[in-house]
DNA sequence: CTGGATCCGTTGCGATACTG
DNA sequence: CAGTATCGCAACGGATCCAG
């Protein structure tokens, strides 16, 4: 057997292919905002400047450790700054960059898209559960 | 205990917030591309109908149960068109949906804002390294 | 060729406790 | 007020086996 399997195949592929997304920029980011938090902090930090339990208010569900989580991974991005006043309370306050609110924007075209083919996804989603409940009922009298 | 604490609160704010987000259709479209697969489906489907182990080949990282699960999430959202020929060896050929293509347009855009700001990304988070007190890192050669 | 079922490791995320 | 550190759960994702 000079060749190799399918399955050992796709392992090397996979390898390779794996490599290949480390450098990929879009994944990169596809990956970063991915997470549930991030677009909501984008948006968020739409209307302007918010301090870090002004951000904990508006998102209302996110815990300490996911805001500062986010916040740290969209600072060190680029994608938000943040500014530290020493008062003897200390305060903080974090603020879109233009790279961010360029990111929001884009944020914001998605949400549009979702807001408008919302109908469609639902009704597809409808008619694919009436299709598939057990895969035994024929509609319409088949065959 | 008169008031509820601060905890407290966040938790009855987390349930409202939670069922908020369940109606919210741009969460949900968004967890459904956060998927590591979608995107690369979608624009490997850009060509054209593909058949299942084309759709293997190119995108050549994923296992066949990402790929059938991925397919069937953007089937049931009607993103993606399932097209089964009962040959011998059972033929089935994916394609986008107009709707699909539509989703397929804005990812790709989204691939253009990380390929353009990736310098600016990249710079960002060098520089945020760069001003990390205690990394692993000793520049310089210090230690 | 297509893809369902299952076992298993990794990671995201939430809850809690503690610090400056 | 603004974080940091740790534990635990559940979902995501990969490998493998099995079936039509």
């Amino acid at each position: 057997m000079p060749t190799r399997t399918a399955e050992q195949r796709r392992q090397a592929e996979r390898a390779a292919y794996d490599a290949y997304l480390a450098a990929c920029p879009t994944r990169k980011l596809l990956d970063e905002i991915a997470g549930k938090w991030v677009s909501l902090v984008l948006v968020a930090l739409g209307d302007g400047p918010r301090r870090y339990s002004d951000l904990s208010r508006r998102i209302a569900g996110v815990s300490q450790k996911m805001l500062t989580q986010t916040l740290r991974v969209l600072e060190r991005d680029g994608l938000v700054r943040r500014e530290v006043t020493p008062s003897v309370p200390v305060r903080v306050d974090y603020s879109l960059t233009p790279l961010g609110e360029s990111l929001r924007a884009l944020v914001a075209g998605f949400k549009d898209w979702a807001e408008a083919n919302f109908d469609a996804v639902d009704a597809a989603r409808a008619d694919y559960d009436a299709r598939t409940p057990d895969l035994t009922i024929e509609p319409g009298g088949a065959g």
